[in-house]
DNA sequence: ATAGGGTTAG
């Protein structure tokens, strides 16, 4: 390449008038220095001419008006180029009023001024570039003669203003007039095409280029760059980079903006460091798209080393890269480095003011978000979209209604409600906060409705189980042409799963498969936990299966539930197989994952593996600590359940009701009555939890075990709950062991009484009379359901029924598998299947 | 004596 024709001698033109002129040894003589008399009329307009000039290019345009008014007092006649001159400085100062009034003189001096090919153009410019958007279109509009100067501008505004289509139409318009684009309106109909993700026009415009031979300007070199790299098309935007002679920092930052932009992190910052090795000073601008990809890839080591170089290069924190750097260490999760880059930052916009703002939601500091929400306020910040959605976001996660609706109310009184983020944020907190009816108002009144906003009151009627408003939705936004996504399944599924539908559910589940939808991590884990959920172990550990053999890597939700399908078939076999994978792939020591395993070596008779999986967790977390006391109260190990509780309060965790329970009904096993009602107490007066039916149930049943039938009774009375069917089913069973027949029979009644169609009911009198090994009186139970023609319960109860019946014929407590308990209840007339 | 252009954060 011989030259660069487009680079060294315009820049550079541009820069020098506008700043080294002042240095110049030929500086202009003042017109006052000029001696009136020995000097003639054109060398006093040519000093005046040139002084307008300088001022001009250094800004000072009221000095350059006032010599123009100076000029006509001394009647010389102005001629356009003055005009232009100082025209052109409004441009530099982005001055529209002193332009305004040079317009209005260029009228005054009539047509000859007003319709010059030069002042019109240029009062084109100065008004595309100060932003008087219909003035320059008007003006442009009645030009007698349009040049490529009119119709750069006049595309350039369009540009900037959003209106690309427009602008590539002007574009086009003006090549169908005979102009040919130089390299100074390319760049902007490359922007134009970028906004728009038009490849098309863009590699057309491309091929202009090199048929003009612009290739060889670095403005449309890196305007091309970043035009493929806003559509995607990052092979091309690379082969335009790597064919540029010579690059300069704009060039490397779009390359850069460019792989990060479209997820490619790593090559983005391959290409900052070669960019740094080149010997390429970095801009801000790099910094902020190193960083930005240093945050999107977790990359600490990276990102530090950005903040590094920001800082040694000098440059100022300013709002926007004092943001990436902040951003940077909130999505890496140094929220203190977060803190302390926001409380250095001096200019601080509302974008600086979301990020600290979502840092905070982020690690689940509610608190501090709003406090910094009300200190954006008094700072005279107004909130915009992103801080709205936090502030839903925020009011959701703490169903904290009452926030929510005054953000909603700021929504409406400063019209963004119509955002369809913010929209899908307010669904979603009114659906977290229980106001599903609310939800589905906003729904409705939001009028762009994309898939997101679909799927969040989707996903709202799924959570609490209204299958067929899911269902309904799922339809409809068919209709209106939004197809649905994997997320949209997923809530149909889980809709049908909370409404125990399981049938439907896998029906969709494989529905979505034929119609080419792939099932992701969630919808395997859906489905595998609903089925556990529901009874239906077996086929949830079939699933399992299927998942991995699909290729999906389980996550420690699925594998806790296919954990607690194995549990709940006692399959030991199943349950160390899946410790096993969890074991591989690390996920052995997730708190989650050690939870099920506790439960499931307990509950599949291997107190022993149960221990070690609890002596080996890596956290004090309070799950697995509850796990490992059930564990110990299944066993009757009321001892070891009460060093378990006496650790975990000395590890400095608070119990929950769960811990109670499982303490309590530890001891009511195994007959400590002391140290139980002594917890009990403790429960509300240290712990201040109110006990729970469950609770009072314990402490009923300790009591009865040990014969305080009275005391038992008492307390029934005296709790403040109705008994419910499990508590008079466990003092049922107690009278029966004490003999107190007649007893057992009024109570049944009295529970009967008391909800005659709960059928749960049924079952526990049956359950009852099951442990006291009254067979005869569960077998009438069981027909007295089936004159109520009342729905049977799921399976699960039965199966605790069977479980004793079998351990009962039996005789040694051995663990019965499904089948072994579907024969035995066969032998009361129970058929498990249909009742499940 | 004669105009102007590209990149960045949630």
């Amino acid at each position: 390449m011989a030259s660069l024709p487009f680079t060294t001698p315009k820049f550079s033109h541009f820069k020098l008038s506008k700043t080294i002129k002042s240095f110049n040894s030929n500086e202009p003589i003042h017109p006052t220095q000029l001696n009136g008399t020995t000097k003639n009329h054109h060398t006093l307009y040519k000093s005046y001419f040139h002084t307008i000039s300088s001022l001009c290019k250094d800004g000072q345009i009221q000095q350059a008006v006032d010599l123009l008014t100076e000029m006509d007092s001394k009647n010389l006649s102005v001629g356009p180029e003055i005009y232009g001159e100082i025209l052109q400085g409004c441009v530099y100062e982005r001055d529209l009023f002193t332009g305004q009034q040079i317009h209005a003189q260029v009228l005054k001096h009539g047509a000859f001024f007003a319709r010059n090919e030069y002042i019109e153009t240029k009062l084109v410019i100065f008004y595309a570039k100060c932003g008087a958007f219909d003035v320059a279109n008007n003006l442009f509009s009645r030009l007698r003669v349009k040049n490529v100067f009119s119709w750069a501008a006049i595309i350039g505004l369009k540009c900037r203003i959003g209106l690309n289509e427009e602008a590539l139409m002007g574009f086009s318009e003006m090549q169908e007039n005979g102009f040919l684009p130089d390299n100074f309106v390319v760049p902007n109909a490359l922007k134009a095409c970028g906004a728009l993700l038009w490849l098309g026009y863009g590699k057309g415009v491309h091929g202009h280029v090199v048929k003009v031979g612009f290739d060889g300007c670095v403005f449309v070199a890196s305007s091309l760059i970043d035009m493929y790299g806003k559509c995607g098309a990052l092979e091309d935007a690379r082969k335009v980079f790597d064919a540029m002679i010579e690059r300069n920092v704009i060039a490397w930052n779009s390359m850069i903006v460019g792989y990060m932009q479209n997820g490619m992190n790593e090559q983005a910052i391959g290409v900052f460091h070669e960019m740094r090795m080149d010997g390429v000073e970095p801009s801000q601008v790099s910094v902020s798209s190193f960083l930005s990809a240093s945050a999107n890839l977790g990359a600490i080591g990276e990102g530090k080393q950005g903040h590094a170089i920001a800082v040694l290069h000098g440059f100022e924190l300013d709002s926007i890269l004092g943001s990436s750097v902040l951003n940077f260490y909130s999505k890496v999760g140094l929220i203190e480095d977060a803190e302390l880059v926001f409380d250095k930052m001096l200019e601080k916009d509302v974008v600086t003011w979301n990020l600290i703002i979502s840092s905070y939601l982020q690690c689940g500091l509610i608190d501090k978000a709003l406090d910094m929400c009300h200190l954006m306020r008094s700072e005279n910040l107004r909130f915009d979209c992103v801080t709205l959605s936090s502030i839903m976001t925020a009011a959701a996660n703490s169903s904290n209604i009452k926030l929510g609706k005054e953000g909603h109310c700021y929504c409406i009184r400063n019209s963004l409600q119509s955002d369809v983020v913010v929209a899908s944020s307010i669904v979603d907190m009114y659906a977290k906060c229980g106001r599903i009816d609310y939800a589905g108002h906003v729904f409705s009144s939001t009028t762009n409705k994309d898939i997101i906003l679909w799927n969040t009151l989707l996903a709202a009627y799924a959570n609490v189980g209204h299958s067929g408003e899911a269902l309904k939705l799922f339809y409809q936004m068919q209709l209106e042409s939004v197809p649905p996504n994997v997320a949209s399944w997923n809530s149909v599924i889980l809709g049908f799963i909370r409404n125990s539908q399981l049938n439907e559910a896998k029906e969709f589940f494989s529905q979505m498969q034929l119609l080419g939808v792939h099932p992701n991590l969630i919808t395997w884990t859906t489905l595998i936990t609903g089925l556990a959920h529901n009874g239906f172990h077996d086929e949830a550990l079939l699933v399992f299966q299927e998942m991995q053999e699909s290729g999906i890597k389980p996550n420690t939700v699925s594998i806790s539930s296919a954990l607690s399908a194995c549990t709940n078939v006692t399959s030991l076999q199943h349950g160390r197989a899946i410790h096993g994978y969890a074991i591989r792939h690390d996920l052995g020591s997730q708190i989650s994952v050690s939870t099920a395993l506790v439960d499931m070596y307990a509950k599949c008779g291997c107190l022993s593996r149960a221990k070690r999986v609890f002596d080996h967790i890596s956290s004090n977390e309070l799950p697995v600590y509850n796990a490992m006391i059930s564990a110990y109260a299944l066993h009757g190990q009321a001892g070891e359940a009460l060093a378990v509780y006496k650790n975990l309060k000395e590890a400095g965790i608070e119990p929950d009701g769960i811990t109670f329970t499982s303490v309590l009904s530890a001891c009511s096993h195994t007959g400590l009555v002391n140290e139980g009602l002594e917890i009990f107490i403790e429960m509300a007066s240290k712990h201040h939890l109110s006990p729970s039916m469950e609770h009072y149930g314990c402490v009923v049943s300790l009591l009865s075990r040990s014969g305080r039938l009275d005391e038992a009774f008492r307390l029934i009375l005296t709790m403040p709950y109705e008994p419910d069917a499990h508590i008079i089913g466990q003092l049922i069973a107690k009278c029966r062991e004490h003999n107190e027949i007649e007893l057992v029979e009024h109570l049944s009644k009295y529970l009967l009484e008391l909800e005659p169609d709960n059928s749960g009911n049924y079952v526990a009198i049956s359950n009852a009379y099951a442990t006291a090994g009254m067979w005869d009186d569960v077998s009438e139970i069981r027909d007295l359901m089936k004159e109520k023609g009342l729905k049977k319960s799921p399976g699960c109860s039965w199966i605790q029924i069977g479980e004793k019946l079998h351990s009962f014929i039996a005789g040694d407590g051995s663990h019965p598998n499904t089948e072994n308990i579907q024969a035995t209840l066969a032998l009361l007339g129970i058929d498990m299947k249909s009742s499940a």
